[in-house]
RNA sequence: GCCGGGGUGGCCGAGCGGUUUAGGCGGCUGCCUGCAGAGCAGCUGCACGUGGGUUCAACUCCCACCCCCGGCUCCA
């Protein structure tokens, strides 16, 4: 797409600065995202890291570029294993539940699907490769415990993602840690010998009887799947330190390349102004909302519409407030789709021309999407006060919506499917009797006639320019 | 202790040294309308945490202070 290229902005942990953005193969962009543990059902904080990393890639195709994009999948933790026993099933079991669970939730909030969803249990050759390199390159060593551990010390940047000083520790919680067998506290497990707790999951390899060290599931697969240096690394800012500065040590001190050129992270959200958890009951899932009624595309614009590197203040007033904007796009698509005006030429031309500009920009820079939402409403604005006048043709209108679309594809937070132009036949059947009725100013038919209508979710309007209906959600 | 982010009108949330208003949501009024809906227009009282300073000019820069959130431990 022209030479729009190098003109984005994005904001790398790496260097803490914005940086343009140029993949190392030129139009191609290999990015991996750091997916859940399958041990519960996601919460709106999960998705909102999830929504930050689909509006990315969303702009990064609309810029043109071929996006490979890979989230893992971790099934074998202290967590999923520590569940799955307590509830008598096995590891495989516990985790195909919540993984379903998962992608239901997605699709359920429109997020386009990665590539790739590689699961940790699925690549464990993969990181006993990669374990048994950096045990011949002597980056890791054998615990007393049987379990192998990565050395920091061995490895000169370590640190160098989170501007952490390894050797000043938080006081007072240094001491205590010592019943594993590393040598350093610092030091992270990369293979886990195995114990008691674990039950029947294990893994027999060279390394010996156990399971494989969180973060270099991340590792091994991102290279498997991308190569050993990716363009784009994300997760959300919790991940920063110790993962993410982790999988750098490993993947690294592995290859001696660098591992991702660009590491991208999103803030946390708040709930009603507090760190989001269960003891607070501000703990909130998917599932949990839209069981309450509310609209996922309402989520999504909510948890998309502050910049990701933002602390996002989830409330349920925004959420109300997210799904009237959303219904106000709803409409003026809608609106769009019913004009018949006379045509207005160059003015129509030229708002969609500052439009697009002004949402490209603001996208381009580092996805400054409040800057490209204001456009976007501005836009909408400035079209219904044409559509007021009767001033938009059929095909001008089209054009519009065309380009509306074209932006959805990048926000994702209009289901295109509701602007079909499609009735069921009793629907369009009871709008013909409201009609006759109005003629004959009936009002109580009339409008008992439009209510019937609500109820199978066709909204009526009565224009100067005749009925208008317009589905407001899924009858199916 | 060390290191970050932030405090903007009723709510959410951009912005930048100055000439016109971010934008959304809510409320009110008007237009339109049988009603409703949608939409448009106007309004929503000095908007920018506090106190100083720099400057012709600060919400925007500097200093101090207060408050909130976060990282240094599993965590999106």
């Amino acid at each position: 797409m022209e030479d729009s290229e190098d003109h984005i902005l994005l904001f790398n942990t790496l260097t803490r600065k914005k940086e343009p953005f140029v993949p190392i193969e030129k139009g191609k962009v290999k990015m991996y995202t750091c997916g859940p543990t399958v041990y519960d059902f996601a919460h709106i904080g999960n998705f909102r890291t999830f929504i930050f990393q689909d509006l990315l890639k969303r702009w990064l195709k609309y810029r043109g570029f071929n996006v490979t994009h890979v989230m893992n999948i971790t099934d074998v933790d202290d967590k999923t294993i520590r569940n799955s026993r307590k509830k008598g099933v096995t590891l495989k079991q516990y985790t195909d539940y919540y993984m379903k669970a998962f992608f239901e939730d997605l699709k359920i909030l429109n997020i386009e699907r990665a590539e790739h969803y590689p699961r940790a249990t699925d690549h464990i050759p993969e990181m006993v490769a990669l374990i048994k390199q950096l045990m011949e390159k002597g980056y890791a060593y054998m615990g007393e415990d049987g379990s192998i551990y990565f050395d920091i010390s061995k490895f000169k940047d370590y640190g160098k993602l989170s501007k952490l000083k390894i050797d000043e520790l938080k006081p007072g919680v240094r001491v205590k840690v010592d019943e594993y067998g590393k040598e350093e506290v610092q030091d992270f497990a990369l293979w886990k010998a195995w114990d008691e707790e674990d039950g029947d999951v294990y893994w027999e390899t060279e390394l010996g009887k156990g399971r494989p060290g969180w973060h270099v599931e991340c590792s091994a697969m991102a290279m498997k799947y991308l190569g050993e240096t990716i363009d784009i690394h994300s997760g959300g800012v919790d991940l920063i330190f110790p993962h993410h500065e982790n999988e750098i040590a490993q993947s690294e001190a592995a290859t001696g390349k660098p591992f991702a050129r660009y590491w991208l992270h999103s803030e946390h959200l708040l709930v009603e102004g507090k760190r989001m958890s269960k003891s607070l009951g501000n703990f909130y899932t998917l599932r949990d909302l839209t069981a309450k009624g509310y609209d996922p595309m309402a989520i999504r614009f909510l948890l998309l519409s502050t910049h990701y590197r933002q602390q996002l203040n989830f409330t349920f007033d925004g959420l109300e407030a997210a799904g009237n904007a959303v219904s106000r796009l709803r409409n003026f698509v809608h609106r769009l789709l019913d004009a018949n005006g006379r045509g207005c030429g160059k003015v129509i031309k030229q708002l969609m021309e500052n439009f697009k500009k002004s949402f490209e920009s603001a996208m381009d820079d580092d996805l400054n999407i409040s800057v490209a939402l204001a456009a976007l409403f501005d836009f909408v604005r400035d079209v219904n006060k044409l559509l007021d006048e009767q001033a938009l043709s059929r095909d001008e209108a089209l054009d519009v919506y065309e380009l509306m679309m074209r932006f959805n594809r990048v926000l994702g937070i209009m289901d295109e499917g509701i602007f079909k132009r499609e009735l069921p036949k009793e629907a369009e059947e009871l709008i013909r009797k409201r009609e006759e009725a109005r003629k004959v100013k009936d009002w109580k038919t009339a409008d008992q006639i439009r209510e019937q209508l609500r109820a199978m979710g066709i909204i009526i309007e009565d224009t100067p320019q005749g009925v208008k209906w317009r589905i407001e959600r899924k009858t199916s």
